[in-house]
RNA sequence: GUGGGUGUAGCUCAGCUGGUAGAGCACCGGCCUGUGGAGCCGGUCGUCGCGGGUUCGAACCCCGUCAUCCACCCCA
């Protein structure tokens, strides 16, 4: 008995047919015009890392069991991207010496991580990764949240779609020491117990904290303070610095209007991320993960040379937000098929169909023509099935006029039209039809 | 890695307390020799996820396994 391979892919891995790419298509188009009108430049980095690059600068949990790592056949220690930071850290740090700063770079990688595939993740996915280099300012993450809300809205999100929660680990640390009463050492397993606190009961989070050694009660009253108070909770030089309170109090220049929260719980596990962290939720408790997320990280860099270039910048994740765009039903439409497809009732008219379709070729647009002898109706039929916009008929009697028939197949209009005048006649009905297209 | 749900035709699913598999849609062809989407007629399509067990007999019960969905951990 014939064993057949499998047609699927690989557990948590997808295929994109045409239909589904093309939807992902017109999205990521958005995102990459909103981000280069911002003057952020395009780069790409080997998806093959050495291990060391991520061992103890990321997600713990990350490197040690999400990682897809295997050893090449020299020998080298070899996993496959789980994040793109210090892919491009290192890039940053490799021409440093020539680079004008500040650098605005952005890629769109694909990310490895072995987890179990649930909504909104799989053990591949696609992340549009925007970075600002050699600034310190808070003008910095000013633009990173106007890009980040600007990407949003670009892909048809409204301002109540989306909420863009801000936080700072260097005023959240300062306020917990001055205010809730934490020593410095004992902060990073708080932070580990603070990461839960919205998934837990509070008196379970009283307990954690408990046991940590701490007291409870400040340490809640703290981090529950309403957002204008808790700014005011760290020391003065702390809140002086702060990059997030700073933008906070002077606003975002966006589109639309953005829900800007400040809120202490978003702490995030990238070790290398040294003050502002910030992550994009869906208002709608369909999609409860983080659509992006990302971080100020000025000792990254460093690690790869004598400079120290600070960092800041976020990844976009393509599950999280097709998810977001379907909840929401402001996905496109896919749009598959090609423009016209140029026919004949004649088999012998092979020449002349062959050569306007050429011609239509010429002009920009996209067009099939019959690989097997078929009916006329059989054609039209296929065609509109396809999605085709419109139909060439090439038939004996307007060829003999310089004549054809052009047919809209969506709303079947048919008028004869001369050649010399075809291109402009078709381009006019695709426009027609694509404009009438119905989002899903 | 942990816990729960689900696996029957390309798709959506039905299949009663075990008696050897069905519908709709889709696909292909015909009615219809230069004009499609309707209708009618016909046709193709299933190791009932996989392996083992119980039974005279298993899609159905039991065990295992794989896949998938959801949640946890972590994160886009």
């Amino acid at each position: 008995m014939t064993q057949f391979l499998p047609t699927g892919p690989l557990p948590g891995t997808r295929d994109f047919f045409p239909e589904e790419m093309s939807v992902r298509q017109l999205v990521f188009a958005h995102l990459y015009e909103v981000v280069e009108s911002y003057g952020y430049l395009r780069y790409d980095a080997p998806m093959l890392e050495p291990f060391e690059l991520y061992a103890s600068k990321s997600s713990e949990e990350i490197v040690a069991q999400q990682t897809y790592r295997m050893t090449d056949r020299g020998g080298r220690d070899l996993v496959m991207r789980p994040e793109m930071t210090p892919s491009v850290a290192r890039m940053i740090a490799a021409c440093a010496g020539k680079l004008q700063l500040p650098a605005r770079w952005y890629s769109h990688p694909n990310l490895w991580r072995y987890e179990r595939k649930q909504r909104g993740r799989y053990r591949e996915h696609w992340q549009v990764n925007v970075d600002l280099f050699g600034t310190e300012s808070w003008e910095a993450e000013a633009e990173i949240f106007e890009i980040l809300a600007e990407m949003m809205f670009s892909v048809g999100a409204k301002t109540s779609d989306f909420v863009l929660r801000v936080s700072d680990r260097a005023l959240v640390r300062g306020a917990l020491t001055a205010n809730g009463g934490v020593p410095e050492e004992k902060l990073d397993a708080l932070f580990g117990a603070l990461d839960q606190f919205e998934k837990l009961p509070v008196e379970e989070s009283k307990k954690i904290i408990t046991a940590l050694g701490l007291d409870a009660e400040r340490v809640v009253a703290t981090i529950t303070a309403p957002e204008d108070e808790f700014l005011k909770l760290a020391p003065t030089e702390v809140a002086l610095r702060s990059n997030v309170a700073r933008v906070i109090r002077e606003g975002l220049v966006t589109s639309q209007p953005v829900q800007l929260k400040f809120d202490p719980l978003i702490i995030r596990g990238f070790t290398y991320y040294t003050s502002s962290v910030f992550e994009i939720f869906d208002t709608d408790p369909e999609n409860r993960r983080s659509i992006a997320g990302g971080g100020r990280y000025d000792n990254l860099v460093g690690l790869f040379g004598k400079q120290r270039i600070p960092g800041i910048g976020f990844g976009m994740g393509d599950v999280t937000l097709i998810d977001f765009l379907h909840t929401h039903q402001i996905a496109p439409a896919a749009r598959v098929g090609a423009d016209v497809q140029v026919i004949s009732p004649d088999p012998a008219a092979r020449g002349p169909v062959k050569q306007i379709a050429h011609d239509l070729r010429r002009a920009g647009l996209r067009v099939v023509t019959p690989l097997e002898p078929k009916k006329l109706g059989k054609q039209l039929e296929k065609a509109a099935r396809e999605g085709v916009r419109c139909a060439v008929i090439a038939g004996p009697d307007e060829l003999a006029r310089g004549a054809v028939k052009l047919r809209d197949l969506a709303r079947s209009e048919e008028r004869e039209v001369l050649l010399s005048d075809l291109a402009a006649a078709v381009k006019q009905a695709v426009a027609r039809s694509v404009s009438t297209e119905v989002k899903s």
